[in-house]
DNA sequence: GTGAAAGCGCTAACAT
DNA sequence: ATGTTAGCGCTTTCAC
């Protein structure tokens, strides 16, 4: 049925067009020496039979890939879809490919890792995952060039890591609601142990105090949509409701919207106001225009590119904190009459 | 600075262990002819060394790489993080990896399939992007399984495809809409040129005919939030409005909806249905709450993968609609006393 | 500028 | 069960 046809070599290729086999390679290897007459000739007998290099082969003598290993700790995260274009758009420029593993964004990325390394991967980007000490002492021994995106496990120590401003952005946040006038602030925080949330809530409630406010009321919403509509009905439900409400990121900021909305009746924005985290796409739109931070992910993305693919430029290994924008909606709107 | 550490070779670990380089190539070898304790000796060499066996020697030699390529056409698309996820780990589970390129949804997948051969990829997975006939030629006279999803160009013939039911999901939701007594249809279209719009459209069409219906008036959004939105206002700002809109797909339609409830202030459901397709993350929000026909997401993955992992059961190479499910919601709904 | 020859790190006969 | 040997398809000296 389907017999795989033997792919035609650099052999079969030299064998017709009467050159040596060298001869072949040197006319696929941009700025090899060879004369124009034998190039000829071999890129015609090689179209004719359908001859492709082999790049397995070429690897293997290089001792290089040409690629790129990306693990993603969480593919549902919204960013990934754009995050992964982006990096890919960008690496096929540099003539590199990427090998794409998913994963669990508590655990480490061993497996995927350890996969990653048997094929001799240039380089690895970890987004929001880990990467376990054991292997990360391998690739500093080895020389593979490590970038994580939001991620600050004790493990990316030495290496290059890429992060949106979870502590300018939640301070700025927090001038916003109190300049608006809101003063009972509440705070929606994700995952209990997860770094960038711990991040985000420090930064935050540190501003209010400085501010002379009291710490936060605060409840969990797990970075997830769910969690946060109950977390929100507990909050809304107090004899002694916020008026304001900080979600640690967008996700669970547009549950609160919707169950402050359509479950309690109240005017987003007028009589509470909330704010998100990240920019999701859909925090712009019409229906919820709500506040929040952005990320500038294109260059992030290209950071990461730029420090796999000339890891030595970035030898102190530094940790990027990239400054994004504090995007002010609708759900942060008191109305201009206060 | 960054000077990459010789990774030591089966060879360095035959000489710690004291037996031939085979044996070390049989220790890791599930299933080989080996006695335990050479293996043990083998394995303890090589933890000391860390010696992680090179895939990319391994695939020269046995001519494949457990590599998958995917590409996508679109990876904006909401359903491709999704998608991806599902594969990967499905086809973890194959102990295959997926070498992932994105690309132009209304171009040849040419030059990201034309890398991927010379990778000597084990199979081809096409998303939302289409194939050139001089590649389908070579991907068919080498025996890669290549298998479509969402694609119906001419050069998927002789190929897997699995697609949506692009069919008869629009020929339920004409159903539904004339069920709940509305009679002024219209439909908003993708791009004009894509094969998916024109069978949603055909199959929609063809079935309000059907039932006595005149052909419903047509504008265009292009798949995309913005034009649907514009397309939205020129068809509500109609002396004679259309009373439901059927849009190619949610994106559109969740557009279609921001625009009557909150430019045209329509209770939309009642004075107007919307319906969409494809039934993204956001149709289901409390917000929105859009009729839609949702597709078999897993199930698709699954074949997609079960086609490239066993290509000769799949010899006759089908084209498989996969049914999805109409999900009526309150965009739709007229309440209940008509 | 070109060909011959030596490997890259591994697997797969083939002996033993 | 184990070692020896011959490649897989290329790139890269090294002569010429």
């Amino acid at each position: 049925m389907s017999n795989r046809i033997a792919v035609p070599s650099a052999h079969d290729v030299a064998r017709l067009a009467g050159v040596s086999q060298a001869a072949v390679s040197r006319a696929f290897t941009p700025g090899a020496c060879i004369s124009d007459a034998t190039r000829d000739k071999v890129l015609f007998a090689a179209k004719q039979l359908g001859y492709r290099p082999n790049l397995i082969a070429r690897s293997l003598i290089k001792g290089r890939s040409d690629i790129i290993g990306v693990v993603v700790g969480n593919a549902r995260n919204p960013f990934f879809t754009l995050a992964l274009d982006l990096l890919s758009t960008r690496l096929r420029r540099a003539r590199r490919h990427l090998l794409v593993f998913t994963g669990q964004s508590n655990e480490y990325a061993h497996v995927q890792v350890e996969d990653l390394l048997k094929y001799r991967v240039d380089g690895l980007i970890l987004m929001w995952t880990r990467l376990s000490p054991a292997l990360a002492e391998q690739c500093r021994k080895e020389g593979i060039p490590v970038a994580f995106l939001d991620s600050r496990a004790s493990t990316t120590e030495g290496f290059v890591t890429v992060s949106g401003a979870n502590s300018r952005g939640p301070a700025l946040i927090a001038d916003h609601l109190l300049q608006r006038g809101y003063r009972r602030i509440a705070f929606m925080a994700g995952y209990q142990d997860s770094a960038t949330n711990r991040e985000r809530e420090a930064a935050f409630t540190t501003r209010l105090i400085s501010h002379g406010q009291a710490i936060p009321m605060r409840v969990v919403g797990n970075f997830r949509r769910e969690p946060a509509r109950e977390a929100t009905r507990a909050l809304l439900s107090l004899n002694s409701r916020p008026d304001a409400i900080f979600c640690a990121n967008d996700e669970m900021a547009l549950g609160a919207l919707e169950v402050a909305r359509y479950e309690f009746g109240i005017d987003v924005g007028r009589e509470l106001g909330i704010a998100g985290f990240d920019d999701i796409g859909e925090s712009s739109w019409p229906t919820f225009l709500l506040t929040t931070y952005s990320h500038p992910l294109e260059e992030m993305m290209d950071k990461l590119a730029d420090v796999i693919l000339d890891p030595v430029q970035y030898e102190p290994r530094p940790q990027f904190v990239m400054e994004g924008e504090l995007k002010i909606r609708a759900s942060t709107d008191r109305g201009r009459a206060t």
